[in-house]
Parts: structure tokens; sequence; C-alpha cells
DNA sequence: AAAAATATCAAACATCTGTTTGAAACATAC
DNA sequence: GTATGTTTCAAACAGATGTTTGATATTTTT
């Protein structure tokens, strides 16, 4: 059997998708197992519990896009010797969600949606879960940004680090909605590259401020 | 009796702090009524349904906004003949959450994570009812920094308004936490306020670029 | 091919959800 | 002070939720 054909990542797949449609509490097994066309109790049996399946939607996707971004960068450390530029460091951010979009032909703001619901759940166990198994991810981030700026004070590259990632994440959770406001007033629809080419600029430029 | 303790105001009250701690759905009716002490009926009582409720809770939090922001645009335009700054626009845009926060002893990140989440329901009664409702607020937004950056175009200030929003948003939204996490790495707390003065900058930076 | 382990299924379970009800308490008007 | 309208209350309701069960089917191992 196709490895993608499983109950299991077909259960895998429908509640990614229904949960960055919906959010968590919002999306019911009932409804995942309906998508997925497999049975009700399979959930329980796979994952254990809905819990379980929510952490599990999220590893998948967090490994996925923290391997391909953590080569990118070994790559760029290892073809520069000097400190790397704001824009080509950003790029190294975004670029790994374009290449997960094109291999799962899903649109990014599924992933950024899902990323904003995790970030939304301040108290709950699904924050405390991902920042301790990726925050890794966002450490090495901080550190080529010091190098990059050494001018720049350690909380100010903090800050400014998640001010990016807040325009970021919610710019690409909302792109669907905002690309058809964008099409209505102006008459043509952006691709999503074409707003990340616009953002990356911008970005840079605040780092740089 | 106080205005601000009828049954109506105490269940909007406790309504608004556990919506923005744990998200709508997560928040039961009788989790409500009994932070706000007062019976489960009275809910559907003043307010009809649970829907209800969750619009009135941002009726009255975007209303006292609107207000006040609207009143520090009409200054802003009537005091300077010539277009505004950046700076003095973002100002405008944060300092009615800061006095907010003063007169109800409430934090920001309140008020910003019951936003963000509007934002999450893409597909809910919710994000009509805010962008029917007050959406003209952003319309008058856009124009002013259309006339102050009369060279940049209008796709251009959308988009690089929403960045901005992405970012005020994001991160006041996660200020208490992100400020925890701060004090951890530099031994120090900032204020709310200090966390604004090191964004505007960012912003400014990202709007003119 | 028999045996063992794994996976699927329909049905039931207990619990929690928003909402409604009808009586009681309270306030207001005449 | 009685009558009228408004608000509170405990209890019940119908429906949805996550989970468990035990039987059946499927796959893997021997």
């Amino acid at each position: 059997m196709n490895k993608n054909d499983t109950t299991k990542s077909k259960i895998l797949d429908a509640a990614e998708q229904l949960f960055a449609e919906r959010g968590f509490a919002e999306t019911s097994l009932r409804t995942i197992t309906a998508r997925a066309k497999v049975n009700l109790a399979s959930v329980n049996y796979h994952f254990g519990s809905k819990k379980s399946l929510i952490q599990d939607v999220f590893d998948r996707f967090l490994s996925e896009y923290s391997s391909v971004l953590n080569a990118q960068l070994n790559s760029l450390e290892s073809n520069q010797s000097d400190s790397l530029t704001t824009e080509t460091l950003l790029r190294a951010l975004v670029s790994p969600l374009l290449a997960l979009e094109k291999q799962r032909e899903q649109s990014i703001s599924i992933f950024m949606r899902l990323l904003g619901r995790a970030y939304a759940e301040t108290q709950g166990h699904l924050r405390r879960h991902v920042t301790d198994k990726y925050g890794y991810v966002l450490v090495r981030f901080t550190l080529l940004f010091q190098n990059a700026y050494p001018n720049l004070s350690n909380d100010q590259i903090f800050w400014r680090l998640h001010y990016t990632l807040g325009s970021l994440i919610f710019t690409l959770a909302g792109s669907d909605a905002l690309r058809e406001i964008a099409e209505a007033d102006f008459d043509r629809k952006m691709a999503i590259e074409e707003v990340i080419d616009e953002m990356i600029p911008f970005l840079a430029a605040g780092m740089k401020a």
C-alpha cells in the first residue's frame, strides 16, 4: 500500500487541513474521519487521543520544515565565510515553505494558520510541545542574525526577529483572503511568491533600522 | 448599582478575558458564568446566544478603541496641514490601546489576542461582523498612508499595512510570554511601552523601504 | 495452512455543550 | 399596596463530543 494512503496518513492529511481551516476545538473527530473516509475509532487506535493527533500533525509538518531549513542554513554557512545578508536569511526561512507547498500541493496559508494557532494556544500543551521540540531552530536563527548585526544588542535582535515572525505568519496565514481583497481592488491576483518578494525588503529594512 | 457591576458587564468582563486566554470554542458558558459569579441562564437572557456574546465582546472593545483612534486622527489631521510621518501614524494606531489598558487595568495582550483570534476565524461569523462594522477604520488608515507615501503604489501600501498589522498583533498578543523569555535572557523585564518604542522604528523603516 | 498480531468497524458510553423552561425574587409604576 | 414588568435561579433538555468496547476482518508470522 502507498505510504500516503494508509489510514494513519489519511487522518493526518484531513486533520491538518481542517485544523488550519477551523481550529482545533472546532474540528471534531467525526469531521476528520468523515473527510479521511476512515472509521471514527481509528483516530484513538492510531493516535491515542485527539491531543496526540494535534501534536502529531505538528510534528509531521515541523520536522519536514526544519530539516529543509537546517540543510539550507548549513549550505549557506559553508559557502559564505563572512556573515550573511538579511535578505538571504529571510529567504532561507521562507523557501522551505514554498518547497513544502509544491511537494504537498497545499497552500502555504494552511501551514501558517497552523503555526498561528499553535502560537495562540498560549496556555496549552501544544505551545510547550512545539517550543520544546523545535525551539532550537529559532535559536540557530537568532545566532545567525547576531552574527550579521554585531552592532545590535541581543535583545534588539530577539525582538526584531519576533516582529518579523509576526509579519510573516500573520500575512501568509491570511494570504489567501488578502490576495482576494487585493484582487478586487487592483484587478490582478498576485502569486504567493510575489507577496513574499514584496515582504522581504519590508522586513529587511526593519531589521537594519 | 455601578454600571460595571451589572450582570451583563460582569459577563462581558469574564468572557473577554477567557476568550483571549483560551479561545471561543474552548470557553464554555459555564466557565464564563462561574468566573463572573452569575447564573448560567443569564447569558442567554442578556445576549441571546453564545455567538451574540462573542460579537458583543468585540463590539465593546472595538467601539471604545476606534472612537479614541478616530478622535486622535481627527486632531492630527487638523493640526498638521501637510502629510503625517509614519511614526506619528503608527503611534496613533497603538496609543488608544495603551489608554484602554490603563482605563481597564487589563493587559494589552488580552485585546490583541482577541483581535488575532478574530483574524484566525477566517470562515466564521465573527470576521464578517468585525470587517463589516469596523472596516472603515482600516480604510481611513490606508488613505492616510497613501497621502504620506504618494510614490508607493496602492497595492504596496495595502500589503505593507498588513505586514505592519501582523507584527503589531502578533508581538503584542504574545508580549506577556515574550517579555518573560526576554527577562530570563537579559535579566530585565521590559515595560510594554518599551516594546512598542522598539517596534515603531522597525515598522516605520519597513514602510519607507 | 494454522496461529498470532494488527487493523477496522458499528455500536454504545459517559460527559460536556448551548439552550429552554417555569417558578421565584426583585424592581418599578400606578 | 397591588399589579406589572424585569431579572435571577435551579433544573431539565436535546444534541454533540471524545473515548471505549467487543466482534469481525485483514495482514503477518510461523
